[in-house]
DNA sequence: CGCTTTAGTGAACACCGTTAACCAACATGA
DNA sequence: TCATGTTGGTTAACGGTGTTCACTAAAGCG
């Protein structure tokens, strides 16, 4: 064991000290059991006195690590995007760089599959907020969503320059809708690539749709009249990838998802 | 167990003895004073104990009204979703009977309307389960919510008698998805009528959308990169309607919802 | 009038978030 | 090495929550 410098020097700023790692190491452990806790019980049954109590310890020193139960929840919701973001870049990553359109049904796919897979999760993420002080801080949580978006920003840039994916023309837009687009684009990134408008509003259309879909599916709106929302998932992919001028590719072997076999 | 009415006079059934009509009255404040609460401090902060004590009253006293909390949430839920259907039904009948595509419109701007008034709401309503007990019994929301949807069918049946609106065939749906089609046009009652499969298709695809723009704008999905998603909403419900055939209709004088002015 | 049902109370239990006062171990500077 | 300030935790306490139980007072009814 090459014992390094207990204390931290100025100089080693990039090597975090013992402290600072033990730290980093405790603060894990209480988003994980807020995680589990979480997909357990759902995000009503997050509490710091339950998390301090599993951990050996009492609630009021947890506040050593985070500010209150709203900034653990923001905490773990920054996870939670990030681990999303993990999954669809990795099945993004799954086919061949320049099937764009592959690829894109894979993120696509992963993204439900995520969602199903972890209905809690997803609840806090694409739901209401309405456990949070509705003027908590979640810039974190929000900074880690801009990542999840950007992997289908940067495929859906790269669908637009490959193929000649059809959108309308700038002067047939709304010029409200116009000018929220421009906004959407300034701070989503699209706009340094000179993505036009009619794009803009077309990748805007898409995401509504699979959000739409989406949470319909994990909010289990739709359950008392359909048992497999699968079916309902690929249809719509189908549409919007035909809208898109995109040729639809089934679900490959091994890709589907075995849906509840409820009753 | 035949025991007698509670009132003296059997003939008398249907008129609630004095006994009913002012238990019914404290239900109805107990609802009333629950949904205020919510509103004003979201779904979180609805308590029996606050309740009660606004109501002069302590705790368990609500218990002779209501089993607990949950089936408080669930009831208020029920009517809520009656008051949305009321509001969706008036917008319905505001316009001339016999001018579907008209009533059409009006229909689905109230719900956004109704949505963005009243966002604690319809976050209950249509979010994720995230307070109840995953086996609460949300029948009577359940209920409540298909009365709201009765009024887009008949709509959509209407339209469907009047327009020769573009389906797909039956034979280009995927069977797994006709058999979830099928099942949910016999539980709502479509199936009565004859309503084809690709027909309960694009229902089914024009309510995903609905929602999920609906959704997204309710539950500030796209705050920080979007002010008004008015725009956004006209612009999906224009896609809509041309998709199934129907001529957009500008949002009338008056029917303009101004949202918004925040920063 | 007497009996039964109902409405509501108070106390209690077990949770929850959060703050304040306090203490022990640690890291560091002189 | 020693003193000191910081860090990580404790206990106690306040006020809030849902829910159950035992109990009382009132209302309705034969």
């Amino acid at each position: 064991m090459t014992k390094p410098p207990v204390t931290s020097d100025p100089k080693t700023a990039g090597a975090p000290s013992r402290r600072e790692r033990v730290r980093e190491a405790t603060l894990g452990e209480i988003k994980g059991i807020a995680r589990r806790h979480l997909v357990e019980h759902g995000v009503a049954g997050v509490s710091l006195r339950a998390v301090a109590r599993e951990m050996g310890m009492t609630a009021p020193g947890l506040y050593r690590y985070v500010s209150g139960i709203d900034a653990l929840l923001v905490a773990i919701t920054a996870d939670m995007f990030d681990e999303l973001a993990e999954a669809v870049a990795s099945a993004d990553a799954s086919a061949p760089p320049q099937d764009t359109e592959l690829r894109l049904h894979r993120a696509l796919r992963a993204l439900r599959a995520w969602a199903i897979a972890h209905p809690a999760e997803f609840s806090v993420m694409f739901g209401p907020r309405s456990r949070l002080d509705p003027d908590a801080d979640i810039t974190p949580a929000l900074e880690a969503g801009s990542r999840f978006g950007s992997t289908f920003f940067a495929l859906f840039e790269r669908l637009l320059q490959e193929k000649d994916i059809p959108f309308p023309a700038e002067e047939e837009i709304d010029p409200d809708l116009r000018v929220e687009l421009n906004s959407f684009a300034d701070t989503v990134g699209l706009a340094v690539h000179d993505v036009p408008v009619g794009a803009a509003l077309v990748l805007t259309t898409c995401w509504v749709r699979v959000y739409g879909v989406v949470c319909m599916e994990v909010f289990q709106h739709l359950d008392f009249v359909m048992r497999d929302m699968e079916p309902l998932f690929e249809s719509e992919l189908q549409n919007m990838m035909t809208g898109l001028g995109v040729r639809y590719r089934p679900v490959e072997e091994g890709e589907g998802t075995s849906t509840r076999t409820a009753g």
